[in-house]
This record gives structure tokens, C-alpha cells and sequence, in this order.
DNA sequence: ACGGGACACCTTGATTTTCTGGGTATCCAG
DNA sequence: CTGGATACCCAGAAAATCAAGGTGTCCCGT
């Protein structure tokens, strides 16, 4: 009994650059970021919370996001992530990679 | 000491479809998947062959692949793999997932 | 006055997939 | 006779995401 594939098994890999773009637009919190990018993306992609905080965890860890405490735009406590200049690097690298992967994925899976 | 973040991390619930697809134009054997997929992605992606085998038996577990033992090309004992009726509805299925999900991601990350 | 929902954060454990690094065996070319 | 290509397989580790819970505040509708 095991959940039906979804459009969310293939999010490996792929939410750091998301949330590295995010971020490049200027400072976000968590939850601005998931809403964020649900909106951009049309709804097609549903960012869990189980998923973002460890991922912004490990993108400060690597320092490409550099956090601090703040308020929200509606007064509450919230942590704000800004890229950083080596997230900034990153992001680029790995834009580079996912239009790579794309290409080659598409040139298996797309002639019909 | 870990590896820098490679295209392969990417093909998280991707390697599935591109089996589906190789196979669709016929029986193969693993092997010859594996160079196939390679190939037409333009050696963009490198198919692990312990990440392959374990992908055939889930595959083949879930009613989408049958097998049989046979004789390759050059004469040596494989085993082929081909798509059944199942597979066929799957594959569709997850080119429509695909699809959307990188129009979705792309909408995100592209924007420079 | 109270309930529900949105906001905003966080954690734990399970699940799944892929990778690493082995191993077997045959065949052909140099 | 050694190495490389063909062709299969497995065990254990690593990594990311998901499911499902939790905290607390604030505001709106009734």
C-alpha cells in the first residue's frame, strides 16, 4: 500500500536550486519562500514544510544562505535567508546542471 | 568528504521513465538499455548499473516490465526485458509528469 | 466569546532511490 | 595470457524527501 507515484518523487535534487532562486530575488522567510514558489511554479509543485526546513538548513550549512531574525510583513517572527555571494555562484552552477539534465532526459523520453 | 553535487542527483524518479521509454522500441537486455539511454543523452547521463538491475526488478515487480532469458546479440546469455500493456499506460503517465514538472521548475528557475 | 484558519517555525522516523564497490562468467583482441 | 568489453548480480551506505506530528500567535466570522 505505498502512495502512488508523484509529481513530487522527482523534486530530488532540484528544490536547493529552487530555493537558491527564491532567495536571489532578496530576503525571504521559510514560509515565504515555499508559497513563493507554488505560486510560480502554478501550483504543480507542493513544497512540504518537512522538506524546506532542512533544506534551508543544509544550504546555510554549506553557506550559500546566510540567515537572521526578523519580522514578518504582517509583524511576526520570522527567519529571513539572503544568498549569499557563494550561493549566488552556486545557483548559477546549478541552473547550468538542471538545463543540462533537462535536455538529455527530454532527447530520451520525448521522441514519440 | 563527499562528492560535489552531480548530474545524477537529478535523476531521482527519472531513471524509471527513461527504462519505460528505452524499451518501448522493443526488448532489450539491461546491458544494452543502459548504452542506449547513454547514447541518446549524449553521455550526459551515466547509467549505474547497480542503480539500473534494482530499477529492472521494481519495474518488472510492479507489472510493468516481463523478462525472459535469451541470447544477445553477440551471443550471450540475457536477459530481455520487454514493456507490457501496463508499462505502456505508465510510461504515458510519466511523460505527462515530466513534462509538467520541468514547464513547472522552469517557470521558477529561468526567469534570469 | 469562541472556533477555525492562516501564519511561521520546528522535529522525528520512515521510505525510497541511488550510489559505491564489490562479485561471477564468457569471449575476443593484442 | 592479460585486459577489456559484454552481461549479469548483490549488500550496505548515503541522501533527500515525505508524513505527521508539534508550538504559538493573530485575526475573522459568528
Amino acid at each position: 500500500m505505498k502512495a502512488p507515484k508523484s509529481a513530487n518523487d522527482l523534486l530530488h535534487g532540484t528544490l536547493d536550486a529552487l530555493v537558491l532562486k527564491t532567495v536571489s530575488w532578496g530576503p525571504r522567510h521559510g514560509y515565504a519562500i515555499a508559497r513563493w514558489i507554488e505560486q510560480t511554479a502554478g501550483d504543480a509543485l507542493a513544497i512540504e514544510e518537512g522538506s524546506l526546513y532542512p533544506a534551508l538548513y543544509r544550504l546555510e550549512r554549506r553557506g550559500w544562505l546566510q540567515s537572521e531574525w526578523g519580522v514578518s510583513e504582517l509583524g511576526r517572527r520570522a527567519k529571513f535567508y539572503k544568498l549569499t555571494r557563494a550561493g549566488r555562484e552556486q545557483l548559477k552552477h546549478e541552473t547550468v546542471q538542471w538545463s543540462r539534465f533537462t535536455a538529455a532526459v527530454s532527447r530520451v523520453l520525448l521522441p514519440s
